[in-house]
DNA sequence: GAATCATAAC
DNA sequence: GAATCATAAC
């Protein structure tokens, strides 16, 4: 949220363009040696931890990233926003810099990151499935389309400096879900009004319009300090971060109870819980 | 916790103690009129929140308000830090708005709390292995002693103004707790070197003793920053309230199990829940 | 970006 | 006490 403003106007070669934008840091460590992957990339900046699983996939285990194709690297998100939350880091050194307005103005690039997004979406839908109806096989199973609870696109305002896509579940429910921008960065705004106007930009939306105002700082800033709504039943709850956690979390329970039905299956009750029971006598 | 240091010395008798302590304000709305119970009480003040509970308990609803006896008053926690979690307010005027350590120095008055306490702590127990073990009749069930898993007593440094006494799960699992005085203030503090040193005080540990070093505002300040440790397994977290958080989330899932297994019966697999699963393929 | 700490205003 | 907001230091 820190990140500087964007330029709006049209860039430069993609090569010349890394090193001219705002988000290029005079102290950063872009080496020079013929190492595989060359990225600008301070080690001890956070926002620049997105970085080694791009320069070096294989050096981290299998449960973070989950794996590599020949453009892109799919990795788990250290602080899940939702029960499934993966990022999709694209490969390309002339565009990992690059704000994803940017970056996806280039439709050729945009039509290979959508290709690998569609996979990565997959492997969300089916992680999302086996948590939500349990391992077990599910007879007369296969009811629900686990693709559209999945949501695939890009932060108006990214916080982590290398280019990414989130691919995650809708509903939102995670104890990592702290504060404001947590919701206000994922979470749709249903608005009547303003079909696009959220800070959450699906995939599919891109490449945005020249006229969008969410190439604006101020637009986005206004988008993050929005009333919550839920993504669910569009119930509002002004400000009350406390409120619309405690909805998002009576949600998920019927979100997981309607899924667990429609796909005419599931295991061992995997998604009750006694704990969840509202009334109590005591 | 930022209530003022009271007094060590020897109280003067109830009736003018309870005007004299400093937690009694100066802007008080104590009644003159023939009302049933006279207690200080500043509607808009959150510290007095507790007052109405016991000004006039039939005035909230069965929910909340748990049970009058003629001693006591038992109430739901508002803001609940583990699973089961109640207050006893004591509703002797004489005593309310002391500070529990000078409350309890009256042994008449401290054995009729216990005595009220332990009618509370039965009916803790029995929500708590209802929310454990679900609503249906357990066959063969009751290998659990449910008593042993709920704590009474009171905090060192209490932060509502009428005296109350905790009687929670021991666990401390809730949306609730989030920040360090919430575990600081309700777990125990593990240290062999000295049995008593915790900001939680059970019951059975009053009258302290008058060279307690919890007399002390010093001292209860210290126990509120001291390095988080587990309740079941013992582990230090040091400063980390996310890795105390984390740990203590994945302890109420192995307490929920072995209470369960113990207890012989269960019905509906009430205790497990997928989401906790630990493995994940994406 | 996460996390700890401090601070109004209720 | 809860809750929102702001702020270092990583």
């Amino acid at each position: 949220m820190t990140r500087e403003e964007i330029s709006t106007a049209p860039t430069a070669s993609p090569r010349t363009k890394a090193v001219k934008t705002s988000r290029y840091r005079a102290n950063s460590t872009t080496t020079t040696c013929a190492a595989p992957i060359q990225i600008p990339y301070t080690p001890r900046d956070p926002r620049d931890g997105l970085a080694p699983y791009i320069i070096s996939p294989s050096a981290h285990p299998p449960s973070i990233v989950l794996k590599e194709t020949p453009t892109s690297v799919f990795i788990r998100d250290a602080f899940p926003k939702a029960l499934v939350h993966a990022l999709l880091l694209p490969r390309d050194p002339e565009k990992t810099m690059l704000h994803p307005f940017e970056a996806f103005k280039d439709e050729g690039f945009l039509a290979q990151v959508r290709a690998d997004a569609e996979e990565l979406k997959g492997l969300v839908a089916r992680e999302l499935r086996r948590k939500i109806c349990g391992r077990g096989t599910v007879a007369g199973g296969g009811g629900v389309n686990w693709g559209a609870e999945v949501r695939v696109g890009v932060h108006a305002g990214p916080s982590m400096n290398h280019l990414h896509v989130h691919v995650i579940s809708r509903e939102g429910f995670s104890d990592r879900v702290k504060k404001r921008v947590h919701y206000s960065a994922l979470l749709p705004h249903p608005d009547p009004n303003s079909f696009n106007t959220a800070f959450f930009v699906p995939l599919d939306e891109l490449p945005l319009r020249g006229d969008d105002p969410r190439w604006e700082h101020h637009e986005r800033a206004r988008l993050l300090k929005m009333d919550y709504t839920c993504w669910r039943c569009g119930r509002g709850f002004k400000n009350s971060f406390v409120g619309i956690k405690q909805h998002i979390a009576e949600e998920f329970v019927e979100w997981k109870k309607a899924l667990l039905e429609a796909e005419g299956g599931g295991d061992r009750g995997a998604a009750s819980s006694q704990f969840d029971a509202s009334s109590s006598s005591v």
